[in-house]
DNA sequence: GCGAATCGTTAGCATAGCTAAGTGTTAGGA
DNA sequence: TCCTAACACTTAGCTATGCTAACGATTCGC
């Protein structure tokens, strides 16, 4: 494959996964959470507890705006924030069994969205379209 | 295929989307346009002249937040706001070269960024990639 | 122990989101 | 015709989200 058509490809990858996403967002909006806070949220439920400044590099955010991001989700209850016990500087941010059920509503939501336009294709665009996600799995990590 | 196995096509697709544009998003900071105003900029490049109605709606904003992105992006010069001639109530934005060519830019880097992660596969897995986003393509329209 | 580095928060600013209300334009009916 | 209603956008004013700078509090190195 030449240089142009791995461009092309990565081309189409990049402005089909935008519009991907663009069109999912719109199943957010009963969540009652804005999306910088169901980012959030989300990142601690899969990624499970870490600190403060885990959380805000992996949000690509400085500290201090996911300080206030996580007070308002331990507001609502959705995470938990206790100072560490090796050391007291850091803090451990976890989900609590509420956050992540509202979390998995909402990917419910979303996933149920995509499988619905997912029925519609023929049994074997979703198996090539699964060796495709395989595939980027690997490219994203 | 199965139930089950559709939804875990369509989780995988979804979590895998959210990853690649997390990381290729890092490539935004040389743009000096902030993630809202980068892409109604991007919307109004890729898809033509439009009101300011469309474009929030592209967004998924309401039109008072546009209008303001779109000063914004008026005083940088990287679009027009001009009535429209038939209905003077409404208002055409159009990108300007400066805009399309910042915005290509911004682009450019995150293409290539993508570009230099497809080169490490083996021709056989990009053109899985290729045909399986050719199918995402269409689920995404 | 004591100075320096580290982690998080606080303070203060610009931007981005919203709803409600205002301005100007167009459309439609008496 | 004209006048009322609907429409497109902007303005006003609020909260939330992003930043940098500066401030505790804790830990580490020496």
């Amino acid at each position: 494959m030449g240089e142009g058509e791995i461009r092309d490809v990565a081309a189409r990858v990049h402005s089909t996964a935008i519009r991907l996403l663009r069109t999912l967002r719109r199943e957010d909006d009963g969540s009652g959470l804005s999306a910088p806070r169901l980012s959030a949220l989300s990142v601690v439920v899969f990624g499970g507890p870490m600190s403060l400044a885990q959380l805000a590099s992996a949000e690509q955010v400085k500290p201090p705006t996911m300080s206030r991001i996580v007070d308002a989700l331990v507001e609502r209850g959705l995470v938990t924030r206790v100072a560490k016990p090796g050391d007291r500087r850091s803090v451990e941010i976890a989900a609590t069994s509420e956050g992540i059920q509202l979390l998995d509503a909402g990917r419910e939501r979303r996933v149920g969205a995509l499988v619905s336009r997912l029925r519609k294709l023929a049994d074997s665009e979703r198996r090539a379209l699964a060796r495709g996600v395989e595939i980027l799995e690997r490219v994203a990590r």
